[in-house]
DNA sequence: ATGCCGTATGTTAACGTGCTCATTGTAGTT
DNA sequence: AACTACAATGAGCACGTTAACATACGGCAT
């Protein structure tokens, strides 16, 4: 229980069963002391040529590494950051990974990447009991789904905590993409364009960005002081934008259609263009996510997109002004910006 | 150079300046020996209850955390994984990524995440020696770029290595989807329903996995004494094999098209059908990837579908195999299975 | 009472590294 | 010759954990 079966292989002491070549094995053979080994290997002055030629020679035939433990044993940090994902393979999470481990890399950061799909409820205390576990410096949760104990989640001392997150988070700070104010930036968009009927195909309940999305469209139809009607949700999936489209296209009042992500609004617009609503020129449709170029030939979706991969990279960025001692809590909400192709008209 | 810039905050030792709790201290609070704690924290016996207590007290007051270096530093191993991918947010690689994380956490291992996608040209070596600094028990590389040294690439002594790679490798074990065996897969099933004139819209040049597929169509072709006309070259986006599709519509012999991969057939079909040829009555389609599931609506496209998550999973597998001392070289080949929909139609 | 056994706990040493301080060696100055 | 200045190297310790060994104690058979 508790214990890691990687733990228990036990046995195999070492690099398989071998202890790893020390710096003790490699001064003997270069006939020095340990302490200038670990000179050459840290790249120190002080170290006369001949000297260094002899221990890299020696390092080279044993095939010499410098042990992690001891180093970080002796440093106190380890160069590596614990990122958990509740999802990897979640469209925008790649991109996001992706910037993180880039900037990391750049900071001579590695990333320790765990994920937690039990099927149960999520509490982050136990996520960051297990990253504490393991040789990170800190950690990075990315909570695009609801989790159990939120708001009474306390980092773990000494680790600098980031969460990506549209919910605000009291003691850590949060970053992700403005999944509420994109939806404004649409209907603001839409209605410049004479549109006051705007209907919205929003994600599926539980998911935390649809809800955000969904806010964020609801909001700005209020403060408009247009009519909002019921939204409509589906699974994120193009079928499931068809399905409902076929819905949508009977409400003849609507002269725009805002969509949760663009795969749904590939559907959606497959289905209105079939039941005779003509887009752009009956119906304007916008999704977000930007997520078929590429995908399909000829994509003319008007869409909002975000610099995910920019994302993960500022997240570190706040992870790592956090290990440099800034311990500001924010709320960091990076705007999408709308591509502009033909999917959508403007009213007389 | 050469030492990371993590190492040069230097300054804040341990957790965020303050070294971290110790078992010491526990032992201190709870007024008992640092072994005792240990014992706890490893849940041995011969504690007796009262004092356990007492010990799990005071490790929740101060917060404690076993220290991944100390522990490790005795034990030898880490239980974390290092991976190595070129590019994560090319399609597959997410879904390996996934599958080679869970089936870690399932045996207790973590995966410590490296990208190398320094623009200038790759080498094994390289992206070993730096793996080889953190700690990790083993390392996995997946290479489906080119890179510079592998065939004399030695993996660190001690350390497993498994390549994900349809090249095989002098010492390493390898494992990938079968991209030969997909395209023959391919080429026997449509030509089991009549077709003779079957060409091939590939994917980019300096892939490697472009040129499997490309290779195993040719010799399919080669061996049931095809007729075998040049194969276009795409760059794996829709838009491309749309260009590419204008072009094979005039070709009225053509029965037959194989696509290197989902967005391209997509493409490619558009283009058919935009120039006057039927798919699948005139023109049959066959894509690979089954990527567009979800993503368009009402998607009949024919196509190999790759267990990328159980490709993950058995790259583990091996790993974990050689950690357990195995030493067996092998070069394993995961099948991918055709997805019928509806883009082939039977020749009279 | 003596000796033995088993259980609970303490003590010691070792893992590999890198910092601090000490020592040696060399050259230049007085 | 005696001194300082500096470069190159070595010795020792500390980091946190745990395996192996050592000790203390109570119960039981002799």
């Amino acid at each position: 229980m508790g214990r890691s079966v990687a733990g228990e292989t036990g046995a195999a002491a070492g690099r398989r069963g071998t202890r790893a070549v020390s710096m003790a094995d490699v001064a003997r053979l270069a006939g020095v002391s340990r302490q200038t080994v670990s000179r050459v290997v840290n790249n120190q002055a002080c170290v006369v040529e001949e000297t260094r030629k002899r221990v890299e020679d020696a390092m080279d035939e044993l095939g010499f590494y410098p042990s992690f433990a001891g180093r970080s044993l002796r440093g106190g940090k380890y160069g590596c950051i614990g990122l958990c994902m509740f999802d990897i393979t979640r469209a925008g999470n790649v991109a996001t990974l992706d910037g993180i481990v880039s900037a990391a890399h750049d900071c001579g950061y590695a990333v320790t990447l765990v994920e937690f799909d039990e099927g149960g409820p999520v509490r982050l205390r136990d996520v960051a009991r297990r990253l504490a576990e393991l040789p990170v410096d800190g950690m990075i949760f990315n909570t695009n789904r609801a989790v159990e104990d939120f708001d009474e989640f306390k980092p773990v001392p000494g680790l600098p905590t980031i969460i990506i997150s549209m919910k605000e988070h009291p003691r850590c700070t949060t970053i992700d993409s403005d999944q509420y104010g994109c939806s404004r930036m649409v209907v603001d968009y839409l209605r410049e364009r004479g549109h006051a009927h705007i209907r919205h195909l929003a994600g599926p309940e539980g998911s935390i960005t649809a809800d955000f999305r969904l806010r964020g469209w609801a909001d700005a139809l209020d403060v408009a002081g247009l009519e909002r009607l019921e939204p409509l949700r589906g699974d994120w999936t193009a079928d499931s934008g068809y399905e409902l489209g076929v819905k949508l296209a009977q409400d003849k009042d609507m002269t725009a259609l805002y969509v949760g992500n663009d795969q749904m609004a590939m559907g959606a617009m497959t289905a209105l263009r079939t039941h005779g609503r003509r887009v752009p020129e009956d119906v304007s449709v916008v999704g977000v996510d930007d997520s078929l170029q590429g995908v399909v030939p000829h994509n003319t979706l008007t869409t909002v997109r975000f610099d995910l991969r920019e994302r993960g990279k500022r997240t570190f960025d706040h992870f790592f002004a956090q290990m440099s001692g800034e311990e500001r809590v924010e709320a960091v909400r990076l705007p999408g910006a709308i591509v502009e192709r033909a999917t959508v008209a403007a009213r007389p």
